[in-house]
RNA sequence: GGGCUCAUAGCUCAGUUGGCUAGAGCACGCGACUGAUAAUCGCGAGGUCGGUGGUUCGAGCCCACCUGGGCCCA
């Protein structure tokens, strides 16, 4: 019998319903709200949306690399481009979103070459490209399949590669009008070389091995002294340098030697003679030397050599003392052998000195008659040679065999070499460009503000950029050589006819076409005037091209985008790649920066810190926490974590992320399910009738807003998870949502104080997820369908996010609740300890005391009728005293068989004696 | 080795121009509920703010150095 009335008592009860699940079978539903957005063009409709309003938000997509599947750095990238196209949108700007993908390049050539197991001399030019191209499209549409499952919006069907033909052909033009500006200049400079295969070679194509050779200490006879000081110490016809090299076949092409400006160098007597050592190689140096007796005599640091003259050992040739910070104390003398045609380092020094470049080796890798003691003779059999020739000249003061590490070409397997070779630069100071793209760079607002500091500096630092690459996957460099004067020609017509043919047929066609097929008939030679050409066979550094994206990309199609775009969104790393090399066409090109704001973040790291490496195991596959917990979680994971810094991921962490998630989506299911018989268009109560819970919550909710706004506009998005959280669980789980479903379920349906619970819960659920929406986008939606507002779009992402309130601001409501809810929060711990003591087993079962000072007494006497519910306790009594204080007892009141609660007028009705007299009310 | 950068409870984050007994949530422990239930509520225990030295009446916040991580170079 009882438990009949209880059941029916139950049933008059006004409990959630909703038919939005409480677990989110994310491989379900994800893919369901995917196919909702593609089949109601929901991107294109946001385009159109948008426009009407604030104007256009040009976000450039920074192409990533087509080989493999995305790995989790690709994922924050664009997770974190998609929540600033989302929110930027939902402000009403128009922010389309393009993807790109940078196709050329050498990654995908040794990639293909190690699918297909081939050699590339097997296969043309032409051939080989196609299957590049094949290769780049193939996973292009795989990693594009993977992004949209991420949830990201574009205009996927049409997205920017460039290897399109228009792309191309926009960096054809581009680099047509660095050319007619000047920026564009021929000069040799060393790259890796392999005489055998007789081509060049990229640092990817290098393996290294140990290798014998040769470990000799050579003396340079010093001829000039400038500096007075160091003259009388370094008497003429007696004073020396001592340099130490590996690769004596080098020496002829010696115009320099390098010292460390730092360092402390002795001069050392030997036989009448004075060598300048570094001081603390001086011993092990002589020991090499074989050298019994010397005398150490005056320290001086390395700079007070700079300029002194040596003669070189065997040639007709001065050799200048230089300063350079990359001299190292590991071995010889600290006196480094400088030839600009044979190393990286010594061409940046010879730069810095503008030393000639001395490049007496032909592409067999045997000496040119540039050198007549060795004319023909192939660098490797050279070195006894030269050390015949210094033991002849007495300068060679040392001479042993030593393994060491040295580069192999990774192809025929043998040892490559160093050698200077014609390369195509873009002077980085011709029209100051330098200082052009440093101003920019203090125009562009930088987020975080180092950004600027960090490429300001390697925009100072950097040398001429270096923009040909001897490989066939990429861009040709549109430049022809003069068949009679051997010139190249590469301005004006000459760059036009090639933009002309590439728009039309891509640069395949300047692979199989002639020179004479690409070129206007009677075109002449800009230098000699003569019509016969050939083709350049080098292509671009692809930088170049991902470097001309704003122009190939944004400017190329004004009606989609503008110029220069609002913002660039990268790892910090194209600091250095994509940011400058942008920053330099554009400004070379346009005169200005390609971006008005640039966002960097930092790269995914374990647990630890420690950077994510498959040798470590610990890699996290995005792919996988997409099997495991949806998309949503992923992108929550990229919005909770600071991107400033490193973002730590793992097993734990997204466990964690996953709880975050889980709450916000069941506080949504609370409020939705708590207004399923909500009219939105008859139902809703006007803010003066809401209860001071009610106003107050929505002081919270007003605060929250503006925060999550700020927070958004500054791009914190991890302010915005972190506050919408706290949100969640401490204002609404703990508190409001609490407090009111005594209402919700128990007072009459369609009476006032319920209607105004649901009223606010109504506006908050509208809020919460139009806020989350650019971040937890298909939680988002799927809360959206399955709401019933006044004005329903096809997707959440037609909304616009929630206005901002200045009405519900109050400062002294807030104050008061402040009051009240730390004395709640007192009051819970001596419950606590009542209930520990096994007076009670819930609070609900508790009357309580409060004493309080007179300012608290009065804001609790104000809503006093409210206490008992706002402390889910059986009652509250309120005295005024000196300090706060607060007394427990169990209460002898009955609990109400509806609601539960222990109230004294439990009885009152005779027709419902468990009842207490509201829920007797409510149930007649 | 150099440039830039980061370092607050086990984890993710707050800590406004130096002024608190350094906060929140999660995880953890204990308890309650069974009308948010693969949920929800309460209480509790977690920190010499990477280390050392300095400036100051006072430093998580400022300065120097060191250690460790990351990015980019070498």
């Amino acid at each position: 019998m009882c438990y009949n009335f209880y059941m029916e008592y139950k049933n008059t009860l006004n409990l959630p319903q909703t038919s939005f699940p409480i677990k989110f079978n994310s491989k379900e539903r994800e893919p369901q709200i995917l196919d909702l957005w593609s089949n109601g063009n929901i991107y294109d409709l946001i385009q159109k949306a948008g426009s009407r309003e604030k104007g256009k938000y040009i976000l450039h997509d920074g192409p990533p690399y087509p080989n493999g599947h995305i790995h989790l750095g690709h994922a924050l990238n664009k997770i974190l481009k998609d929540i600033v196209v989302k929110f930027r949108s939902m402000e009403g700007y128009c922010v389309p979103f393009v993807p790109g993908w940078d196709c050329h390049g050498l990654p995908i050539e040794t990639q293909l070459l190690k699918e297909l197991s081939v050699r590339r001399s097997s296969l043309s030019v032409y051939e080989f490209r196609q299957k590049c191209r094949e290769y780049a499209l193939r996973y292009v549409d795989m990693q594009k399949e993977e992004f949209k499952r991420l949830g990201v919006f574009g205009r996927w069907e049409k997205p920017y590669l460039t290897l399109n033909h228009e792309y191309e052909a926009g960096v054809i033009e581009l680099f047509g009008m660095l050319a007619d500006k000047g920026y564009v200049f021929k000069s040799l400079k060393p790259i890796h070389w392999c005489p055998n295969c007789e081509t060049a070679l990229a640092e990817a194509e290098i393996e290294y091995e140990d290798d014998d050779s040769p470990s000799i200490f050579v003396k340079f006879r010093i001829k000039e002294v400038k500096n007075e000081k160091l003259r009388s110490k370094l008497p003429e016809g007696k004073s020396n340098f001592i340099i130490w090299t590996t690769t004596p076949w080098t020496l002829p092409s010696n115009v320099a030697i390098a010292v460390h400006p730092d360092f402390e160098y002795s001069l050392v007597e030997n036989d009448g003679q004075i060598y300048v050592i570094a001081k603390e190689l001086v011993e092990t140096a002589s020991k090499s030397m074989g050298w019994t007796s010397f005398n150490v005599l005056d320290p001086f640091q390395g700079r007070e050599f700079e300029g002194i003259v040596c003669s070189h050992p065997f040639i007709e040739r001065d050799s200048l003392v230089v300063m350079d910070e990359f001299v190292t104390l590991d071995t010889g003398t600290g006196c480094v052998h400088i030839a600009p045609g044979h190393g990286e380092e010594d061409f940046k020094v010879g730069l810095k000195y503008k030393l000639p470049i001395v490049m007496p080796v032909d592409p067999r890798g045997c000496f040119t008659n540039e050198v007549p003691l060795l004319e023909g003779t192939h660098v490797w059999k050279a070195n006894p040679i030269v050390l015949d020739i210094l033991k002849e000249k007495g300068a060679l003061l040392s001479s042993e065999k030593m393994k060491h590490q040295y580069p192999h070409c990774w192809r025929c397997k043998k040892p490559v070499i160093f050698r200077a070779t014609e390369q195509w630069f873009i002077s980085v100071d011709h029209e100051d460009l330098r200082g052009r793209a440093l101003k920019e760079i203090e125009k562009t607002k930088w987020f975080p503000a180092w950004g600027q500091n960090r490429i300001g500096s390697m925009v100072e630092g950097r040398p001429d950029w270096c923009i040909s690459r001897q490989r066939s996957w990429g861009i040709p460099i549109p430049a022809f050589y003069c068949k009679k004067c051997g010139k190249p020609n590469f301005k004006g017509d000459f760059n036009r006819a090639v933009v002309d043919l590439v728009k039309d047929s891509g640069t395949d066609s300047w692979f199989v076409k002639e020179a004479k097929d690409i070129l206007p008939a009677g075109i002449k030679c800009q230098h000699c005037g003569s019509q016969e050409f050939e083709k350049e066979t080098d292509i671009m550094d692809v930088w170049l091209e991902s470097g001309s994206s704003h122009y190939s990309v944004l400017l190329e199609d004004k009606d989609t985008f503008a110029w220069p775009a609002d913002l660039y969104l990268e790892g910090s790393d194209q600091h250095r790649g994509w940011f400058q090399t942008s920053l330099l066409t554009a400004v070379a090109a346009l005169g200005k920066a390609p971006y008005k704001a640039v966002l960097t973040h930092g790269f995914t790291v374990d647990e630890k810190g420690k950077k994510q490496s498959k040798s470590l195991g610990n890699v996290i596959d995005p792919q996988q926490v997409i099997k495991e917990y949806g998309a949503d979680v992923l992108r929550l994971w990229v919005a909770s974590t600071d991107f400033r810094n490193d973002m730590a991921l793992s097993k734990k962490i997204l466990k964690q992320i996953n709880e975050g998630f889980s709450k916000i989506r069941n506080t949504c299911r609370f409020l939705l399910s708590n207004i399923s018989d909500l009219d939105v268009s008859a139902d809703l109560v006007a803010y003066k009738d809401l209860l001071p819970a009610d106003k107050y919550i929505l002081v919270k909710f007003e605060r929250l807003l503006r925060k999550i706004h700020q927070a958004y506009d500054d791009l914190e998005f991890h302010a915005v998870y972190h506050s919408l959280y706290g949100f969640c669980v401490n204002d609404l789980s703990a508190f409001y949502l609490d407090i009111i479903k005594d209402r919700l379920y128990c007072d009459g349906k369609s009476s006032l104080s319920r209607r105004a619970a649901q009223t606010v819960c109504y506006e908050m659920l509208t809020g919460i997820v139009k806020t989350m929406a650019p971040i937890l986008t298909f939680t988002a939606e799927d809360i959206y369908s399955h709401m019933n507002p006044a004005q329903k779009k096809e997707s959440v992402f037609l909304e616009r996010l929630p206005d901002a309130k200045p009405g519900y601001i109050s400062e002294s409501l807030e104050k008061k609740w402040e009051t009240i809810l730390e004395i709640r929060s007192e009051a819970y711990k001596k419950i606590e300890q009542f209930r520990a003591e096994k007076h009670v087993t819930q609070t609900s079962e508790c009357d309580i005391e409060i004493s309080c000072k007179k300012e608290a007494f009065e804001t609790l006497n104000e809503v006093a009728q409210y206490l008992p519910l706002v402390f889910l306790v059986s009652s509250v009594s309120v005295k005024e005293s000196g300090e706060l204080k607060i007394e427990v007892k169990k209460t002898s009141n009955v609990k109400c068989e509806r609601c539960w609660r222990y109230l004294p007028d439990v009885g009152s009705d005779s027709g419902h004696p468990t009842l207490c007299k509201r829920c007797a009310d409510v149930v007649k």
